[in-house]
DNA sequence: CTGCATCCTGTAGGGGCTACAGGAGCAAGA
DNA sequence: TCTTGCTCCTGTAGCCCCTACAGGATGCAG
């Protein structure tokens, strides 16, 4: 933990804002406007003033998505780190229902994978009109 | 090839070829919308009738789907395999490009994976009020 | 003071459906 | 014959998560 700045520190503008949690500006905006981000305070022109800890909440909603969470899911999530008195059960029963269907997906992409990558080396060298990726698709079942 | 059938064969109605292709029928009418699927000729009440054709190309497009090609990509499918001539080389080069998006989609999720099997097995048995998941996407990086 | 980058609001679009509302068609049973 | 109840019809609005404008205001460097 870093000393306690007294200083007002550095404002961020939405661009650096932006930049610096890897969030696109409009997305921000959006964000904001979807309430999964506190309005911030403006400057006289009327822009959009954040401070620091706006860093760490939007840090927190890209990697969250990053992990292929809903953005409900990370509002859960947001409460849940806000009351943190025995959350810790919650959150983890929420990433692990989250585990279960992200190694769903897993498994689907990998067996199209193989379907894939069979199909277009079979296609490879094929010099005949007939395509073994048209066949596939046309035949009864795919998997 | 079969027989010719030169009875005009069982015509299906939406429903059924929704359950033949396993396709929502909202879904099969907004395809004949967007131009996915021509639009069928109707009976005297209105109601759309179609042949065993439909339920080919339908179904076609669903395993096309499930494998992940856009409904753009699967258009392109379908001019080729009508345009039998030199299609294969072009078929192949779609789905290799499509291989390699799946491929990296694959690579984040298992990625993801990990992560998230850690983060649960460690937050299991833990009963302070610390959760490690919650840490975790406080932390600086998630990769 | 002039450019130019950045910011503002508001709205529309995108992909791929899904979910109504409000009605018409149709087959089978009482 | 009437009624029940399913299927079907069109049309529109909504979902998720942004993205892309348009048309302007602000702010800073030269």
């Amino acid at each position: 933990m870093g000393s306690i700045t007294n200083a007002r520190a550095a404002v961020l503008s939405i661009g650096e804002l932006s930049r610096q949690a890897g969030v696109h500006i409009e997305t921000i905006r959006y964000y904001e406007k979807i309430k999964m981000l506190p309005a911030p305070p403006r400057t006289e022109g009327g822009r959009r003033a954040y401070e620091p800890e706006h860093t760490r909440t939007l840090s927190f909603i890209r990697r969250s998505r990053e992990l292929g969470f809903t953005l409900d899911e990370i509002r859960a999530l947001i409460g849940l780190n806000a009351s943190k008195i025995t959350s810790c059960a919650e959150v983890q029963e929420l990433a692990s229902s989250h585990l279960e269907s992200v190694r769903a997906k897993l498994s689907d992409l990998t067996r199209l994978e193989r379907i894939l990558a069979q199909t277009v080396m079979q296609c490879a060298g094929n010099l005949s009109s007939v395509c073994p990726v048209l066949d596939m698709l046309n035949s009864e079942r795919v998997a």
